[in-house]
DNA sequence: AGAGATGTTAAGCG
DNA sequence: TCGCTTAACATCTC
């Protein structure tokens, strides 16, 4: 389950092992993947040269020499891996990028949720999700004030409100219920109702845990491996995610799972308490 | 064997 | 029009 540091991960090793490479030709095993017809998907980037990968929130930007980007989100089990042309492709590879190198860089996706866009350059704005994307959590481009004022006139809850990408880019499950477990803020809390002092400690919070996030090389909890298939370090550092039961590391107190906007949610009953309008 | 897990978005609602 | 909620997507794990 790729957040931010996962898919910040994935494109550094993506850049090490692939940026510079020329494919020769693509498989579209899955055509439910992409939003182009397959022969056009095919045809565009045939030839083509991989000449930087680029990340905004949890979306990859393959940039090729034609002006065109292939947009990827790993969604929840999306993969990346290169292999020696000819080895046989797992069960789940649904794209094959064969390289001029022989090499192929493959897709695989057990649940198929993932999908890959090929626009234009500059046609970012144009795509759903992509188009509508809140600022990246970084000390820069999440100012306070802005923080403030769309926390301020929210009327639902802080935990679906940071999910919510249009708010801000990157956070999943795993780094939400942990900002909100170490700024006390319990995730059933109204938003608009948190208070500056809170606001500020969430946005410190935020900007600190994606930078060691992508320190640790992501989080492996249930099935992420970067390009190299490797897990990565971050799990250990985990505060509250996958929990349960266990005591509080600030209070003691056992920590709760239950259910919030329809995700699993961790949190200490003691240290975060609920305030509702 | 059936419930649970997970990110995003279209659709529905007020 | 906007913001929030719900369901759907697909498959594997427990």
């Amino acid at each position: 389950m790729p957040e931010l540091p996962e898919v910040e991960t994935v494109r550094t090793g993506l850049t090490n092992l692939v940026e510079g490479s020329t494919i020769n030709r693509v498989e579209v095993i899955y055509p439910k993947m992409i939003n182009v017809a397959p022969e056009v998907f095919k045809n565009s980037l045939a030839g083509r040269k991989i000449i930087k990968i680029d990340r905004r929130g949890k979306y990859l930007l393959f940039r090729f020499d034609n002006n065109i980007t292939l947009v990827s989100h790993l969604r929840m089990e999306g993969k990346y891996d290169v292999e020696t042309e000819g080895t046989a492709p797992g069960k789940h590879t649904h794209i094959i990028f064969h390289l001029n190198d022989d090499r192929e860089l493959r897709y695989n996706d057990s649940r198929k949720f993932g999908r890959m866009y090929l626009i234009h350059n500059g046609e970012e704005h144009t795509l759903s999700g992509l188009g509508t994307l809140g600022p990246e959590p970084t000390e820069q481009d999440l100012t306070f004030e802005y923080l403030k004022k769309i926390m301020n006139k929210s009327r639902g809850k802080i935990k679906p409100f940071l999910l919510n990408q249009s708010h801000l880019a990157g956070l999943g499950n795993i780094y939400v219920d942990e900002v909100l477990w170490m700024s006390k803020i319990h995730p059933e809390t109204t938003t608009s109702l948190i208070s500056d002092d809170e606001i500020k400690s969430l946005r410190n919070n935020i900007i600190e845990e994606m930078k060691n996030a992508i320190k640790g090389h992501g989080t492996t909890v249930h099935s992420y491996s970067n390009a190299y298939g490797e897990a990565g370090q971050f799990q250990d550092k985990l505060k509250v995610y996958g929990r349960k039961g266990q005591p509080c590391f600030r209070c003691g107190s056992k920590i709760e799972k239950t259910v919030v906007a329809q995700r699993g949610t961790h949190f200490c009953p003691k240290c975060q308490i609920k305030v509702i309008k």
